[in-house]
DNA sequence: TTATTAATCAAACGTATGTTTGATTAAAAT
DNA sequence: ATTTTAATCAAACATACGTTTGATTAATAA
């Protein structure tokens, strides 16, 4: 029953919970969850240090809801959009492409303010080694990851299951890697990707994705 | 001048540097740099707590050390398998793919005790979101980054340099994830992709890739 | 042997971290 | 108005960490 203005899921920054959740975001993106301390977040957030144990119970706790709050909208829309995917169409295989993929590069492009902590904090997750984050990824990724992996199976006639699971690692692979390393890439371009670059990337993706899952 | 008959760059097992590296390469690959502290890693070792700070100065010196070690020779491997290719060949792609793919492979493999602590480690680099270790994979990736990138564009002909190196992240990035969620693909599947199931992951991310290199 | 260097060790140091406490203030309910 | 609950705050706590010290032992050189 939000009278807010503000997405649904995004919590209210007037609150000190919301702009717990806010800050952290951004510097767990840009640092990594280690590497950032509760007096980095709650003086960021114009907060007590106590505060987080107050509102989220710990650091831990805190990280899984930053991490529920990203990366839960994001499997959200997968889903939606691979459930109106129509299996008779020649070009299903690209449609499930981008149910994994556009999600991600809308709430990219979506934070206006353009400096793009989403898609770091987002292939910080996917690829992330970190144990507490993996068990979030993997408690709700298996059901997505079951979904694409039988989509895949409908589009693509003769693909094994196993196939499609591996196809699947090695499009969650390249989309994190890229992201994550997006400004590198910029920087070794020389200027020559910019602008719209990230356009550039995401139909590069594609194109690269739809003949790889082709393959065999 | 070792008289050793281990490779070269396998420091001897009986000193307590030696301990040292083995021990932090295994701990590293399965929890992190960041988790593993300098006592479990003296624990493991049977060495004295001070031991890494007098061999190595401190532990981003070991972890830089165990790095160079692991990484630095795939590297190598990676640059002298593609001086041998010849442009000419009609696959010369799929040859500058197993230039990039084989070294990795080959010293996952070569670990006799078979648990697979190598590729672990290896990916964990190459995707690393820790800036310690990216600023030694970034202080010799260019390199390898650089020839990678003109050996594609001299085997597809029209490729640009911008999309070679988009082409080289979504490879990297297809390797890295896969070989670091193997185990739970391994699960995932239900036994049904092993045995040999590295070999298969191998083709088939080798087949994958070729597909993608040669999209558009 | 003797002198010198290298390596190991137990112990302590300083610091940064996550967490907890107990008081204080603000908000809401009765 | 009074009571009760929620939220904020400064301060302290406990702990785990990387690092350093200084003594002791092993190895090497002279």
């Amino acid at each position: 029953m939000s009278l807010s203005l503000e997405p649904l899921n995004k919590p209210a920054l007037n609150s000190t919970r919301g702009r717990l959740i806010e800050v952290s975001g951004e510097l767990f993106a840009e640092r990594g969850f280690d590497s950032v301390s509760l007096r980095m977040i709650t003086e960021s957030a114009n907060a007590n240090l106590a505060a987080v144990n107050y509102h989220f119970g710990s650091k831990e706790e805190l990280i899984l809801a930053v991490v529920e709050d990203i990366v839960g909208p994001v499997n959200e829309k997968r889903l939606e959009q691979l459930g109106g995917i129509d299996f008779n169409s020649t070009n299903s295989l690209k449609a499930i492409i981008h149910a994994f993929i556009d999600p991600v590069f809308d709430v990219t492009s979506a934070d206006a303010g353009a400096d793009n902590k989403y898609y770091k904090l987002i292939s910080r997750c996917i690829a992330s080694r970190d144990e507490r984050v993996s068990s979030i990824i993997i408690r709700q990724f298996p059901e997505v990851l079951a979904r694409f992996v039988s989509s895949l199976t409908r589009a693509i006639p003769g693909l094994s299951s196993d196939s499609a699971h591996l196809k699947v690692m090695f499009m969650a692979g390249a989309l994190a890697h890229s992201l994550f390393h997006y400004e590198n890439l910029l920087l070794a371009s020389g200027g020559s990707l910019y602008p719209s670059s990230l356009n550039v990337l995401k139909s590069e993706l594609v194109s690269f994705l739809t003949a790889g899952m082709s393959s065999n």
